[in-house]
DNA sequence: AGCACA
């Protein structure tokens, strides 16, 4: 096996972070980054001594997993190539789902408790994702047509053009952020943001064409669950 | 380099 010997899980680990982004950013990036091989049911991050620069992200099948391991391996993230291996182990969000958790050695009495209640409310409500309450993920760009409706009244710009406007963003997207998922498609230039207009950003490419085949790849992306991305060609 | 679940 080329991944280290570990065998496939619907878990992948992260080594090789830029330890200097924040957790929650870094969090919000890589689901934001791995959303879109598949729907991602948690993402762990910790910043101890022991485990910072790397992290955990839990995919509903092992097959997306398989495809970031492959697809992502060595991608620049925040100037830093990522190393993507399978996780060693299955994560507690699994284990709770297929009823095989089992809790630390440690705190027992109290876990135990905790688990308990844990099953009841379980069928009401699954675990939620790292970043907000439910994971309705990305489930690939092309999930996104589904949430594409026009405010009432604004018109739609269709004139093509180089430059994409991009609305409906989390105030706290980074001009990072919105660098890795954009620079994956040919022609990227560059990010624009303006400090006084939160929510909002121009991303610019080498022409016309380039510009809409990464609008139609990121139509409706889910920085966070609930902001769908609502990408136009920007004013001329 | 480092495999956890604050």
């Amino acid at each position: 096996m080329l991944s280290g010997d570990i065998p496939p899980n619907q878990t992948i680990y992260i080594k090789n972070l830029n330890e200097k982004v924040k957790k929650e950013e870094l969090k919000r990036s890589l689901y934001a980054l791995f959303s879109q091989y598949g729907r991602i049911i948690d993402v762990v991050a910790l910043k101890t001594a022991k485990l910072r620069g790397q992290a955990w992200v839990v995919f509903s099948e092992v097959t997306a997993a398989s495809t970031a391991v492959r697809q992502m391996q060595s991608f620049p993230f925040y100037d830093k190539p990522m190393r993507i291996q399978y996780a060693k182990t299955k994560s507690d969000c699994v284990a709770k789902e297929d009823g095989t958790y089992a809790p630390k050695e440690k705190k027992k009495k109290q876990e135990d408790k905790a688990a308990d209640k844990r099953r009841k409310t379980e069928e009401a409500q699954q675990s939620g994702p790292a970043n907000g309450s439910n994971a309705h993920s990305n489930g690939g760009p092309s999930a996104s047509q589904a949430s594409r409706e026009g405010k009432p009244g604004s018109r739609e710009e269709t004139a093509p053009n180089s430059i994409l406007f991009i609305q409906n963003l989390p105030y706290e997207t980074t001009s990072m952020m919105l660098q890795i998922l954009f620079q994956q498609y040919p022609g990227f230039k560059e990010v624009r943001m303006i400090e006084a207009k939160p929510g909002i950003a121009f991303v610019e490419f080498g022409d016309d064409m380039q510009a809409s085949i990464a609008m139609q790849a990121l139509q409706g992306f889910k920085i966070t669950p609930q902001n769908p991305m609502a990408i136009t060609y920007a004013k001329k």
